[in-house]
DNA sequence: CCTACCGATCGGTAGG
DNA sequence: CCTACCGATCGGTAGG
């Protein structure tokens, strides 16, 4: 359906040129119409932008609790390292989905700013409440040191952001260096004190 | 100066509204003269951003020496939490110089690209091997824990490039609760394994 | 889904 | 530092 098709194409050009940086021209091209047969399928721009957002947004809650499944019966350090290599691998090979996030969370379009906010903070609360159960159930079962829940939850949201923001600008194997740099000291920081991991 | 007015409100335009969406008009409109007037002060829009860029970079490079050698003499722990607090307070204040710095890291122009990354390392280099040196004596006099130079470093980069991405989504007392936490657990990764910090 | 067009705005120039 | 203008491109519409 054309629909879908400006939808995929749409997504790639505001990942990768931003909202205001995308032309319709340049959409139309890409889906293979002309500029004003985009109109025939969606009211302006705006709402092109919001059901590229939408789109992502589902996309991306399914596939958190899809992986929070998969690993729920490995012990608590596997669970953690899973947790991490599966964001790096969502910000390397969903290049697009993860770049329009980065996107709109740090520069949205003015008008928009609002609403995406909201969505992004929906979105954060629902992986918040996710890993503060996983750290509650980890300190009872003595694989991980005491640690208040909140100040554990925004140790793993940090690096997790700061990783973000370093696959942009590092090249793959500089960047695959500092993950493993950062998984291990990030596990430093949460592990028991009598048995040292690395 | 009107040179100097001009940059002072490019680099206020620049840094919120990207190189694209700023307007010459809106530009000149700040500065009080008319568009075609900024011509008389420089050769185009691209010698305009080249000029605030490299004016922030200076800046930058300063500030970062200024503030090692204040704290030379403290012992690492708290040269550590000296050094968060600062980049923290880097992010707060001068909102302007580090929303182009997050603007330009990220989202590069794509002209730009090229000479925006080289000018990016140049100054992570500098940092790098500031903090490196730095880890290293606290590892000998027995400040912290036994770490490989490059992971330590790693891993400071990551949670100030967490939190630089954070302060731009949180409400400030959110964002401030976010900067205790990590500085903590962060010092949990590097502090001797015997004598606890917190 | 197309041709043909709109008013507005962009970066930049001529000429003073 | 200004007035007056340029060609190109923007999002969007009319009418079929």
């Amino acid at each position: 359906m054309s629909k879908d098709k400006i939808l995929t194409e749409a997504l790639y050009l505001f990942s990768n040129k931003g909202y205001e940086g995308t032309a319709l021209s340049e959409l139309a091209e890409r889906v293979g119409m002309k500029k004003a047969s985009i109109y025939s399928h969606f009211k302006n721009k705006e709402e092109i932008f919001w059901a590229v957002i939408d789109g992502a947004y589902q996309e991306e809650i399914a596939k958190l609790s899809r992986g929070m499944k998969d690993v729920e019966h490995l012990p608590f350090r596997e669970r953690f390292h899973f947790m991490m290599d599966q964001h790096v691998q969502f910000y390397k090979e969903k290049d697009v989905n993860a770049n329009l996030w980065r996107r709109m969370t740090m520069f949205p379009p003015e008008a928009f700013k609002e609403g995406l906010k909201a969505k992004l903070l929906e979105y954060e609360e629902e992986f918040n409440e996710m890993i503060k159960m996983d750290l509650d159930a980890a300190i009872h079962s003595g694989e991980i040191r005491e640690v208040d829940g909140e100040t554990g939850v925004a140790m793993i949201n940090c690096v997790l952001d700061g990783l973000f923001v370093e696959y942009s600008y590092y090249d793959e194997a500089e960047f695959n260096k500092r993950v493993e740099a950062v998984k291990a000291m990030t596990w430093r920081a949460f592990a028991p004190i009598e048995k040292e991991g690395d």
